[in-house]
DNA sequence: CTTATATTTGCAACTTAGTTGCATTAACTA
DNA sequence: TAGTTAATGCAACTAAGTTGCAAATATAAG
């Protein structure tokens, strides 16, 4: 199920995530973009958008849902994993580009981990 | 706002975590004890051991908190910092018992981070 | 350019995890 | 044993996310 359609919710959407490191949650979408957009309509278009590979997606300390623009997923294979950072003051919640190293684990079969890391950001920290 | 009195609903939902390595979901527990606790209670004594450090939590891939017995912590220092393990199949939540290197991050102030790994548990992996 | 078709949208109602206020009950202390 | 204070149950509430359906709109065919 992903996008067939280039339609106004779309690009107003993808409009949103210029800023490729940056990751934004549903809730602060629709408080952006509930009014112009429905807000059924923004968690739909998100998701296709993840299944499109666009964008990833991972939940906050809140348990709130965050999207953010991909750089190494296409449609068949979400690799994105790279840890998430969200400061503890200002809110904001980032994609770090960086590698981690997921320890093996015996026995197990692992598919998918994803690390969160939470603290103060460049802006933030002293 | 700690455990200041031994209550029956404190002592039915410890009983619960007798496995110290095996995390169980609010969901999970209010199915299991709702008919003897309600569920407000339940939610409240969870985060009174929390604050005790006799519990940690963290939110699964599926939005829903977890609560698992802690090893290290105490009342004044909640660094129980293992990575969970969820398995896809039977959906069982573990405590995994290993050390997780956080890289360090330039500019940042790091206060916690939590790593969660999703897969096939030893039972559920062929 | 117009029409047919299928996707997308908005709306309202719903689901579910978790919280709050308050009266009642039970644990601890003196 | 009584008095104090914390813990509990209940009902109502909040907030994120979902669903069904009718109306709107993008795209492809003619």
């Amino acid at each position: 199920m992903g996008i067939i359609r280039k339609t106004e919710s779309v690009e107003i959407l993808l409009n949103e995530f210029q800023d490729t490191e940056t990751a934004l949650s549903t809730v602060e979408l629709i408080k952006r973009l509930g009014k112009q957009i429905n807000k059924t309509t923004i968690y739909r278009v998100l998701s296709k958008l993840e299944d499109d590979g666009v964008l990833h997606s991972f939940l906050g300390f809140d348990g709130v849902k965050r999207f953010a623009r991909c750089k190494t997923c296409s449609k068949s294979n979400h690799s994105d994993v790279h840890p998430h950072f969200q400061c503890v003051s200002c809110g904001k919640t980032e994609c770090l580009d960086i590698e981690v190293n997921i320890p093996e684990l015996l026995n197990r079969e692992v598919m998918f981990s994803q690390l969160l890391i939470k603290g103060k950001c460049n802006l933030c920290a002293v």
